[in-house]
DNA sequence: AGGCACAGCTTTGCATGCATTGCAAGGTTG
DNA sequence: CAACCTTGCAATGCATGCAAAGCTGTGCCT
């Protein structure tokens, strides 16, 4: 059996990831219109394999399509944010849970070595987008041991759209000296005692502390960078 | 001010539309390779728009696509099939704690009022997928409570996927002459205490208790209707 | 007999082009 | 002067066509 040419990636699969990083770095202001001609010339491509790319963005919610208008960037309403943080609650702490009666101990030793060994960094670290990644594979370490791709798959899309947000209350965090690496240890604590239920409970109260600086980042952050007309959906 | 052309839907919407029932009633057998001209012949178009309708697909789980091989259904393993159950009882459970907080008695009164409407339809129903209507009726108007439009949208995502497994359980369930409706009503009692814990716990044990059942009516269901190559994936 | 190579046919991948529609600027009228 | 209509441009919507890649069936070789 050979390997087919999976290595040879296709011009919409290609496409797609540059997107979706462009989408979850914010390289389209909320609300834009995205010309479909100018960003396929930038993309070295034609507007067939890019509207593909975008109709997959449509179906994750990055982006909003309108019919004889195009494809819109989607705000970010503070609502939708609580709402993101809501969802992001809601598989993590399923995930814990599920992961808590999985996880054999060396898995959790794993996870908290890797917190161990990126400690040092996190406490000198001046890059918010490296924070943010530090901390992002803790979270998505942790779900993988849910052994559940869907979970899986649906954090990695919440986590695109809310990696923005997430940034800048990180980098306020860390602006305050502290740091979240022994909020995570204490999770791993619950959970190396079986409880899947208090595990789920500290994720949770992990989660929604964060949400409520970043609803108050986001509120910063938007003010600083963007003018996002407040969409009226 | 003209209402637009909200109402004249455009292609690409109208087809994936059409694509996402046939994907939820299973019209593509698993695992099944499609053939993109003749499906757009079949729908009236051409395949520049299939293909944009199946990109979208595609980002929501329903189709594989392989570089230079073309779009593939994508198979239902058992063990998909309890990642997506697994799925659903975080994101149903969240929301049914969310919704014990936002709801007022009137909303309750309400869905209690449908449930009690559709009982005697429950009962005499012969059509599984009419069954299957009431059933997940309750659910999503329950999940709407929860005002949170991510959790929802993630919910119909999943039972979209799930729904041919659950037609064939609640055509078992129905056979054995018990329904859900007692256990619906259960929940909502739970949820007039205003523990939203104890109303997810609830919630999952209801869901989890279906999904033990779904389990084996998707291996007899499987082998009825489908021969699907247990996809290497 | 089994497997490999090659040829042809089918299907996908994507660029292009044209019709249609939205959008905006300028002109006209009340 | 403001509101409305008109007209031109630009961008989308989608069908088509061609090149490249996959698949299949046949015949040859071992």
């Amino acid at each position: 059996m050979k390997p087919l040419n999976q290595n040879t990636e296709d011009a919409v699969s290609a496409i797609y990831a540059q997107l979706r990083e462009m989408a979850a770095s914010f390289a389209f202001k909320p609300g834009e219109r995205i010309n479909e001609s100018a960003l396929s010339r930038a993309l070295g491509a034609s507007r067939t394999p890019l509207r593909e790319a975008l109709n997959r963005l449509v179906a994750e919610g990055f982006v909003d399509f309108h019919a004889g208008r195009g494809f819109f960037c989607r705000a970010l309403s503070e609502t939708r944010i609580q709402h993101l943080y809501d969802a992001r609650v809601a598989i993590e702490c399923e995930a814990v849970r599920q992961a808590t009666q999985r996880a054999r101990p060396a898995d959790l030793d794993a996870i908290e070595l890797a917190l161990d060994q990126s400690h040092d960094e996190y406490q000198t670290c001046t890059n918010p987008i490296r924070l943010m990644e530090l901390d992002e594979a803790f979270h998505m370490q942790l779900t993988a041991l849910s052994e559940n791709a869907e979970l899986q798959s649906l954090l990695a899309t919440i986590y695109d759209k809310i990696r923005f947000v997430r940034t800048a209350d990180l980098r306020r965090l860390q602006a305050t000296g502290r740091s979240t690496t022994h909020r995570h240890k204490r999770i791993i604590a619950v959970m190396r005692t079986g409880d899947g239920m208090a595990a789920s409970e500290a994720m949770r109260a992990h989660i929604q502390d964060r949400a409520q600086h970043a609803a108050e980042a986001v509120r910063l952050a938007f003010a600083d960078i963007y003018a996002p007309k407040e969409a009226s959906e």
